[in-house]
DNA sequence: CGGGCGGCCTGGAGGC
DNA sequence: TGCCTCCAGGCCGCCC
């Protein structure tokens, strides 16, 4: 369940370990992920180049190379990335696998294969149609209570779905959402259009308060995460309602209470989140 | 077009 | 212990 935080923790943890090493080759063990693994893509854009830069937009990774080559990666659900010695055994599920310019391996293992990888020119990633429709980064510039108070007019999701849905805002997955609504003491249930501009900026300042302070604990392991050296984060300590149904409120004592939202479940305080 | 929901997939947990 | 069922959820496509 890798969300922005995670996805940052692994960027942060890969990026000195790769950048200046070149790719020299890869393997595909198991080419059905969400997409077919496109042999010609990893071909044509990643072998042979140097790792530049390592960025992330969304919950994508993005491995940017020489020569403009760009290596895709999206974990969906279950997806790690293992960066390890050529000579480690091979785990179970990895799908693919890349060898670099040392003794070294970058493995895609993903047992649930909801995840992504794919290769293309940096420059086309803007037009690409799986970012050109993409919304804001909530640790942006833009990510204000006015965009958001303003995007939100006529809509009358509720508002942890609006939070969601990735054309409004990306990164904030089912853990972030219901933790960040639990600290501004906003109900998951409300319409997104109903939420003036003061409940908007105090939503905002805690979804970047979330996210930022998940990504310093280095993300949360409730079940499969763990970076690309094995190890988890710690986040899961700190969480306030999410997966604690039943459980005491920090705030009021109440009861935790757990809903089901667009057939996934919801947490949070009744006492708090009116 | 906005919004809801099913399907994809497997490991792990819980029930009997 | 073992078998079965259910649940976890990011994203897309389908439907109303």
């Amino acid at each position: 369940m890798p969300e922005l935080p995670e996805v940052e923790t692994v960027r942060r943890k890969l990026l000195p370990h790769l950048v200046g090493h070149r790719i020299d080759g890869f393997e595909i063990y198991d080419h059905r992920l969400r997409y077919p693994v496109r042999s010609r893509n990893l071909q044509r854009w990643v072998v042979g180049r140097s790792v530049e830069d390592i960025q992330r937009r969304s919950k994508y990774l993005l491995i940017h190379l020489e020569k403009n080559g760009c290596l895709v990666i999206h974990f969906g659900m279950s997806g790690r990335i293992i960066l390890c010695a050529a000579d480690q055994p091979r785990e179970d599920h990895v799908h693919v696998l890349f060898r670099l310019d040392d003794t070294r391996e970058l493995r895609f293992r993903d047992p649930r294969r909801f995840g992504l990888v794919d290769a293309l020119e940096s420059s086309e990633l803007e037009r690409d149609r799986r970012f050109a429709t993409l919304g804001l980064e909530p640790l942006s510039d833009e990510f204000t209570g006015r965009e958001l108070y303003d995007r939100s007019r006529g809509s009358r999701k509720p508002v942890k779905n609006f939070l969601m849905d990735s054309t409004r805002v990306v990164g904030v997955g089912h853990i972030y959402a219901s933790e960040a609504l639990f600290l501004a003491g906003v109900h998951p249930k409300r319409a997104a259009g109903r939420l003036g501009p003061g409940r908007w900026e105090s939503l905002v300042a805690s979804v970047r308060q979330v996210l930022t302070a998940a990504i310093e604990r280095g993300g949360t392991t409730l079940r499969d995460f763990h970076d690309s050296s094995g190890a988890k984060g710690e986040f899961q300590d700190h969480l306030r309602v999410y997966d604690r149904s039943g459980e005491e409120c920090v705030r009021c004592g109440g009861r935790i209470r757990r809903v089901v939202l667009a057939g996934r479940s919801t947490y949070y305080c009744p006492g708090c989140q009116r």
